[in-house]
RNA sequence: GGCGGGAUAGCUCAGCCGGUUAGAGCGCAGCACUCAUAAUGCUGAGGUCGGGGAUUCGAGCUCCCCUCCCGCUACCA
């Protein structure tokens, strides 16, 4: 794909749109001003596994993943709209935006834009919100190590609980900076504000006017600035989820249940009763109209809460519409509210030193993964192919020796590779070996290893290699070196 | 190595175009209350704003140097 070539075009695109976030700006910009510019990538590879590349004279050649996988997107949204598909993809009016993660930056605002805008019937994303990092309980997710929460588990575990996981992920979710889901985290967050901030607004007015009106809404006069109040909240939660500031958004909606239970504070329901019935008809009438409108202001972070409150509240969700968050009439009174239940429940302390454990104990390897493997993963996740056959003569023109390493060292700018000298027994040699990111330099000497000994030398970053260490990697990512059990002359054949 | 992003209270994060005593939620402490899943409300204690220089009347915000974390990219025979 020549991107050189469309460059301008795709500079003028990412140009329109200074208001993406700013590690996605800044990346899109490194790539399109830095040293020439925007490079040719290759839009293929010669893999044994994948998409074959439907053209004539491409066999052997299967798509690259980056420009196979947006295509995917489409054909997904296809198989799932099969009549409307084209308004998601195609309708100038649409407002196309990929969620993604900061990882795959330049491929949502370059790759993919720049094939869209060549095969020219494609609208182009309008914003890319890309996040940062979720990290887990202090290292990277991997799901090939098992660092990880699976979601299936999870509902198994924590059944009913879909809320209170949505609600813990959009508190943290990294969007400026890479964070942490830690499980006793999770916990604090579940008890201390899902279930005593919202759970237990609802809880303690669903009682009080079940106590006093028998379950009905109370008559009553208007009263406060609760229409402004929610109003207020509803365009501030909108303007929240319009730019991706989600964790605010959350905020905000939880704001909302703070105040009804700043208002039963302040206003005392409880003792107001005994002097004052007809202003404690308003209070209530006030409270049940903030749980009312957070049926509405929930649905967004919570859907799970929202139907739960619907049902409470005796209302028929189809009936009311985002824009009526903010009356103050949404229950009229006199109308009979359901059944009172809770709507969340406490995680104890027991529950999340089993999710602890189990994580570290299913968890592959106890050592965090590096960037590199975490990378490599991907790479290998589906077994290579077993290569051709070949005959004893190609194998004989190897020649393969034991050696051991004298001396390693860090390549200067270069982050994975090491320069290996090597005793081979007739010759001691260099050998730059890209393994920088497993090994230490300084475990390396005296380590026997084994050798491919008459590989063409090539000079990889100004020095000549002559040679190549044997590895074998692991389903891991991680790299183990090939040695003879005992030790061995150095320069001994292999065979 | 190059480039991008980040480093602000114990934790999670806000801080607009540089401007008086740096904010919020959670946690913690104290007080109030008892309708409520010992929940809620109020008050308070917590900060050398990663480190060091510079510009400025004034810098968390600008510039330079450095350290650490994440990502992209190059090297990986």
């Amino acid at each position: 794909m020549p991107l050189d070539k469309l460059q301008p075009k795709i500079e003028k695109y990412v140009e329109r749109h200074k208001d993406w976030k700013v590690n996605v700006y800044g990346q899109c910009k490194s790539w399109l001003d830095s040293g020439d510019g925007l490079q040719p990538r290759s839009m293929t590879r010669d893999l044994d596994w994948g998409i074959p590349v439907p053209v004539e004279g491409a066999e052997g050649k299967v798509l690259y993943v980056w420009f196979d996988a947006p295509i995917g997107y489409i054909s997904n949204t296809i198989e799932a709209f099969p009549d409307t598909w084209e308004q998601y993809w195609k309708d100038e009016d649409t407002r196309l935006i990929h969620f993604i993660g900061k990882d795959n930056i330049v491929f949502h605002c370059v790759i993919f834009p720049a094939m869209l805008m060549e095969h020219g019937e494609f609208i182009t994303p309008d914003n890319v919100p890309g996040n940062e990092f979720l990290n887990l309980e202090g290292s990277k997710l991997s799901t090939s190590r098992n660092w990880a929460v699976w979601l299936h588990e999870y509902l198994a575990e924590f059944p009913g609980k879909q809320d209170e996981l949505r609600y813990v992920l959009t508190s943290i979710a990294p969007e400026t900076k890479d964070s942490e889901f830690i499980w006793k985290d999770y916990q604090a967050r579940v008890n201390n504000e899902l279930v005593a901030i919202l759970g237990n607004l609802v809880n303690r007015v669903m009682v009080l006017t079940d106590k006093y009106y028998e379950g009905k809404v109370p008559q009553a006069g208007e009263c406060s600035d609760l229409k402004a109040f929610i109003s207020g909240k509803r365009e501030a939660i909108t303007e929240s989820l319009e730019n991706f500031r989600l964790r605010e958004a959350l905020g905000e909606m939880m704001n909302v249940a703070r105040h009804g239970n700043q208002m039963l504070s302040e206003k005392e329901p409880w003792k107001l009763i005994k002097t004052d019935p007809e202003q404690t008809k308003i209070v209530l009438y006030d409270c049940l109209q903030i749980i009312a409108n957070l049926a509405i202001l929930s649905e967004p972070f919570l859907p799970f809460t929202s139907q739960k409150l619907f049902r409470m509240l005796n209302l028929n969700k189809e009936d009311y519409s985002w824009t009526d968050a903010g009356r103050q009439d949404l229950l009229q009174p006199g109308h009979q509210l359901g059944k009172a239940e809770l709507l969340y429940q406490k995680i104890e302390d027991e529950a999340i030193e089993a999710q602890v454990q189990k994580l570290h104990a299913t968890a592959a390897a106890q050592k965090p993964a590096t960037k590199t493997e975490t990378k490599k993963v991907e790479a290998t996740k589906t077994d290579e192919a077993p290569k051709g056959e070949i005959t004893y003569d190609d194998f004989t023109k190897l020649d393969l020796r034991v050696g051991t390493i004298l001396t390693a060292e860090k390549v200067e700018k270069a982050d994975k590779l090491l320069k290996l000298t090597v005793d081979l027994g007739f010759e001691t040699r260099t050998i730059v070996s890209g393994i920088a990111e497993h090994f230490k330099p300084e475990e390396l000497p005296n380590l026997q290893v084994s050798v491919v000994a008459n590989l063409a030398p090539r000079k990889i970053r100004g020095i000549e290699s002559k040679g190549m260490i044997l590895l074998a990697e692991d389903e891991t990512g991680k790299l183990h070196f090939v040695l003879p059990k005992e030790l061995t002359k150095n320069g001994s054949i292999i065979r």
